[in-house]
DNA sequence: GAATTTATTCAACAACCGTTGACCACAGCA
DNA sequence: TGCTGTGGTCAACGGTTGTTGAATAAATTC
């Protein structure tokens, strides 16, 4: 199945530190630094240590190279995997999960906050953020939430989830930057259970 | 007071519909829906009707523009007046102001969605966005709230309102968007309230 | 070895951007 | 009427940007 099938030189793969991969790290962390706009592909390239006619050769346009850099990797189902079992305090353990895994994983905290700087100026990826955060909050929530009002419901918790990310990676808010994932969790843990169970 | 006291023709005040004001409300209106390095100062000077050459006569470079477009116009303190009496349920109160103050005032809201784009990739305007939500909510909050972790109290309404504004008028979230103030007011205040009197 | 496909660089183009300076029109004051 | 300061436009400059095409080097198959 991973048999070189063309004839002349082999294809580099996204993974590993080839000179591929390196564009795609440069350019998430970059767009997660200044956003879309104020990343320039001459700026990625000397982070990569690349010409920047190399990233036009692997990713072609700009946009092109958004999209590839920030296709999410992994299955957030798996992070949330038996959250539900937990009855009330359902809260607590999404924001500490979710933020415990941006805090050991600052790859994937580039792509999130990448993908946040970006969708405020660029509604195609506003549109994909809103739609992952919300099909998250769905598939975690969907079936223990309280049957009346769902929807408003999931859209209650994603504006607290969008706020505490653009508190903390975004906007620095002192005392949500420097909180830790349990702390946030036991704070903004009965906001997500209010939400999901409470009075509308 | 008010006698003009130049010798030449008298300039134009900010106020009115005269060209000044004009490039004004369209910058606002064009960071507000666009940001700031995709707002061109030709595209301002077309929306307004004026020569590009004009915005720089009055207002100096782009980032002067910018800060004089988003420049505060009234007092939040007033909006939020006598808040403090009402104990609990001062949370529905406040979060029912704000979402309909900027109803009702487009070209507020204009002004803070401006505000709120902008910041995402611009340090200085992110810190000043901050240190305006932080402003507002301790002097409404900071007597009312409990006394222990009163700052972190103060930060976790922030992040709640910043989710609240990202929700509605950038990432719009249906439910969110749709939603009224007197709804929000009734669904996000418990949650407002949770974090100025319960436990953390 | 030849053939072929990809990796990588270099130099340059065309478009756009913010900004500037020259220039004229107009309104108020002496 | 002249003087002065402001309103407003025009054309252009210098810089940056995304993108392209040609050209060379390396790796693989036959």
């Amino acid at each position: 199945m991973t048999g070189a099938r063309g004839r002349g030189r082999p294809r580099l793969d996204d993974t590993g530190d080839n000179k591929r991969g390196q564009i795609l790290d440069a350019a998430r962390e970059m767009f997660a630094e200044r956003g879309f706009e104020r990343t320039t592909m001459r700026a990625i390239g000397s982070r990569a240590g690349v010409d920047p006619a190399l990233i036009h050769h692997y990713f072609g346009t700009k946009n092109d190279l958004l999209v590839a850099a920030l296709r999410p990797e992994i299955d957030p189902t798996t992070l949330f995997a038996g959250i539900a079992d937990r009855g009330t305090g359902v809260g607590r353990e999404f924001v500490e999960r979710a933020v415990g895994f941006w805090e050991d994983n600052p790859q994937q905290r580039s792509r999130a906050v990448a993908l946040l700087r970006v969708a405020v100026t660029h509604d195609e990826v506003a549109d994909r953020l809103r739609e992952f955060f919300v099909g998250v909050a769905t598939t975690v929530f969907g079936d223990v939430a309280r049957a009346d009002h769902r929807e408003r419901r999931i859209a209650l918790v994603v504006s607290q989830m969008f706020g505490l990310v653009l508190a903390r990676y975004v906007m620095k808010v002192g005392e949500i930057e420097t909180a830790t994932a349990a702390e946030l969790g036991r704070s903004v843990g009965p906001t997500i259970d209010n939400y999901l169970f409470g009075e509308l």
